[in-house]
DNA sequence: CAAACTCCCTGTTAGC
DNA sequence: TGCTAACAGGGAGTTT
């Protein structure tokens, strides 16, 4: 569930409370969400090491750490069920928590998540193992010529496209849903089909919506302590309530096997 | 290459 | 009421 807004809220929330702290010991209790890492070895090579910087990528979550020998980068996922917090080490430890990172000064860095989709990688440089990811939708670089470039050469559908890490990084269920009903567009609908006016609309509703939800500190989820933003859906968990352009009842349907809401006298 | 499908997980919800 | 089965969902990997 945490999209861009989330874990952009997320790494804002950390970032003060992590840097400049010294890492003691990196944990990890399911061995797949720390695929093909050596998890005890990567924690003694990176403990002693300093935290720079703790920034976002699409969804990803990367803290910059600097060791007497080299610089690594932790990345984080939350996936759908992930939540990252800052605790004391007194405070007491719960089943979900799955991924711990322990400082000197008592601090811990823990990702609770039950189902355990989560994942953790130690890695010497970031970009290249997130090169796959498609351009940071609030970046300056992001122009709608960039996008409509993309979507002429696409057929499927404009949901599915949108999901689509490699095609812009950090959208998510909840917000493509909100995107496509602003700017008007069915989620079926094949992107080579979309006009350039629709291409105005949706870019500039891409970065509305980002930036509306990330000032709301994002989308509660009833989780009510760590994502408790404000951000409130227009159409997404609203089938069946009223549409707030036209009135008429909210629908839901299955996308590239997602839930997917709509006005269907809205969008087309 | 694009697009569709599979898998990982378990709390929640639907169905009996 | 209580149990079981189906479902949701991000993204990596696999297949078409």
């Amino acid at each position: 569930m945490p999209e861009l807004p989330e874990v952009e809220s997320t790494v804002r929330r950390i970032k003060p409370e992590l840097t400049g702290k010294i890492l003691r010991k990196i944990t990890v209790d399911w061995t797949n969400m720390a695929p093909g890492m050596n998890i005890d070895k990567v924690s003694r090579a990176c403990k002693g090491a300093c935290v720079e910087d703790v920034l976002r990528r699409g969804k990803y979550i990367i803290i910059s750490v600097v060791g007497s020998d080299e610089e690594r980068h932790i990345i984080l996922h939350q996936k759908m069920s992930g939540r990252l917090k800052v605790y004391h080490k007194s405070s007491s430890r719960t089943v979900y928590d799955h991924v711990i990172l322990e400082f000197d000064d008592g601090a811990e860095l823990r990702l609770t998540d039950p189902r355990k989709f989560g994942r953790i990688y130690v890695v010497p440089h970031y970009e290249e193992a997130l090169n796959s990811l498609g351009p940071e939708p609030l970046s300056k670089s992001f122009t709608q010529q960039q996008l409509s470039r993309i979507l002429k050469k696409r057929k499927g559908a404009m949901k599915a496209l949108l999901l689509n890490q490699s095609f812009i990084a950090g959208l998510g269920n909840i917000y493509v849903d909100e995107i496509l009903w602003r700017a008007g567009i069915h989620p079926l609908r094949s992107a080579h089909e979309v006009t350039e006016q629709e291409v105005t609309a949706l870019h500039r509703h891409i970065k509305e919506v980002l930036r509306a939800a990330i000032k709301a500190h994002g989308t509660d989820f009833g989780d009510g302590v760590i994502y408790g933003g404000a951000y409130r859906p227009a159409v997404y968990g609203r089938d069946g309530e009223d549409c707030l352009k036209c009135s008429r009842k909210l629908l839901k349907l299955k996308v590239a096997g997602r839930g997917t809401h709509i006005c269907a006298f809205c969008q087309s």
